[in-house]
DNA sequence: GTGAAAGCGCTAACAT
DNA sequence: ATGTTAGCGCTTTCAC
């Protein structure tokens, strides 16, 4: 016949029937589940005990409320075509799961426009969103910087003060693979990069073109895919199937190299002897017994950690050491440029000279 | 000098805030921001028009907090070993938003208990938990159902009420993947499940196993991997290098099939002439032309599609139409199993008989 | 150290 | 149709 037995039923618990059961007050329940605060080890045993017998959990909703913050952080993602943006979705979410944050998936409608996604993650009050796909437009940048959300593009640029672009260094690794087909002897190097005409992958083939250029060639061919294995394919068989096909082909990610690759054997051309293949991304699928490929990239998650490190300085309380770190708003760098790195597989020859 | 400009610069905007500017009330506001609601269409553009100017977002939070719902579900997920996952991911996320839900992403620790995380999932109001990975205990899974939140296994069964456990039907899967084997002239058919000791997993082993009995046959060789490309690649490598290799594969999922042709094609075994692989999960690599392999699976779609409905059918307000649907509770399936069908390519040959 | 009271932003009765 | 009031579950001054 104890009262308190009767709520075990049904109606959800609050702090309130923890309070009484544990014969405190609301207050009392609410420090005891507050780390560093003023409760005796006695009352906090008490509402623990009272807690755990009742099954109560704190509203996660109703503390954001307060202004603690909702410790949510957006992330914006379109359809994974390549298997490494969901690698790096996982790493993301689990770099801030340790760091008590907790992920909102919001995905971009087929429009590719990303801003009503975003929004609907700010009515969500997210600390930060981190957009991974579509475009975002000057406006709901602007809202993001206006009411203190962190704003991160990943792979794409805007120009608004407070937002922070992570991209590789596109143009640095385009060169440096350009370069290292040019002297391992290639001569007629193709591009396939992608149809949505993304910020990355102009910036990809800028590089290319331009190191290209210095060495008096131009880019051999180029096609236009959607990231994903079969569009690689298809655009490697044109290109090959070709009056003048490429001895040599950059791809705008792993993915549609692996096409490229694939595309290659079945016209029967040999890698890399008639056909070199260089990928960026460096997913794992490149490193498989029966690709091989030789890929720019950069780990997931030493990527995440700088997304993750990027979210944290700005809403993190300001450490005021008072040293460098003042006024670090200001000189935060807007754009981090990523630098990758080369693993060489067997899909490059070594280079002649 | 309008005092209204003012609150352009920083302080978070709030209902209060526009019914000010409106000159209406907040409750005016409120409506004019739910769809259905007694409001004049003069007093809805005014409002609408103050919250654009003022940059006004409903907080979604607070709306929750008063009971309409949070519109949370939680998707608990592990590493995404198999590329499957990520698909089938993406695949609820936008379903999932199509029904006006948004989705909250929650790891599962390297421990692959997913209680921790569920409890995780619990204070943030989540309306159903969708578990990918780990094992959840009698206790959570209780506490879901007592406060009315949705859980869902997906790949996993726990045998507590109101729970819904969707799985492949690997059972028949196995079996039918075994008798086509058989038929095929197959004989030493091997199985490559997994570590983790996973539920799948076990019933696909039984699955096969059963069917080989019936035939007066074992399975010929078992290994393990975790579902990763390489460990197929070396769980293969080990059986074809033995005295006496397998004549055809079944692997608990495609990315280790796919590994497991590698291997075989460093061995110099020829597909489908002198070793037969069948996956599972009918992955969109499967259909790379580097490997075509046979597989038994369904559409990420389909699955996403049960499982939305499975969350809306509970989230749903009860309709009373009062017939069939009264205690709809007790008679709704405990269990789904999701029928898999075969896509044949090119890693088994035809049928002999 | 602890409780009472106020309030986060919003909506749902209840009046008008 | 609109405004007023109360309250969702929690935290946080502010007294004691």
């Amino acid at each position: 016949m104890n009262t308190a037995k009767k709520d075990q039923t049904k109606h959800k618990v609050t702090s309130r029937d923890v309070a009484e059961r544990a014969g405190v007050s609301r207050s009392a329940v609410s420090r005891s589940f507050t780390p560093g605060a003023y409760v005796s080890e006695t009352i906090r045993k008490k509402v623990h005990i009272a807690a755990k017998d009742l099954g109560y959990l704190p509203n996660a909703l109703a503390r954001s409320l307060i202004g603690g913050g909702s410790s949510l952080v957006a992330l914006i993602i379109g359809p994974m075509a390549s298997p490494h943006d969901s690698l790096l979705i996982e790493a993301v979410t689990c770099k801030l799961a340790e760091l008590g944050k907790r992920v909102l998936l919001v995905p971009v409608p087929a429009t590719r426009v990303a801003d009503d996604s975003l929004l609907e993650a700010l009515s969500y009050q997210v600390e930060a969103a981190v957009v991974f796909a579509g475009t975002v437009g000057q406006q709901a940048a602007e809202r993001c910087t206006r009411i203190g959300t962190r704003l991160i593009l990943f792979g794409r640029v805007v120009d608004v003060p407070d937002t922070c672009c992570i991209i590789y260094d596109n143009v640095a690794a385009a060169q440096a693979a350009g370069r290292y087909l040019l002297r391992s002897g290639h001569r007629k190097i193709a591009y396939i990069g992608t149809r949505h005409n993304a910020f990355s992958d102009r910036e990809r083939h800028a590089g290319l073109s331009h190191v290209l250029h210095e060495a008096g060639l131009e880019i051999h061919a180029f096609e236009k895919g959607d990231y994903g294995h079969d569009s690689g394919y298809q655009a490697a068989l044109k290109m090959l199937g070709s009056m003048d096909p490429p001895d040599a082909i950059f791809s705008s990610n792993d993915g549609m190299a692996l096409g490229a690759i694939d595309a290659a054997r079945a016209l029967g051309i040999r890698i890399p002897n008639d056909l070199a293949v260089i990928g960026i991304d460096n997913n794992p699928m490149g490193d498989w017994a029966a690709y091989r490929l030789t890929s720019w990239g950069l780990p997931a998650d030493d990527i995440a950690k700088v997304i993750a490190d990027e979210i944290i300085h700005k809403t993190a309380p300001e450490n005021n050491d008072g040293d460098t770190d003042v006024d670090a708003t200001a000189n935060h760098p807007r754009t981090i440029r990523l630098p990758l790195t080369l693993t060489l597989r067997e899909t490059t020859r070594r280079m002649t000279s």
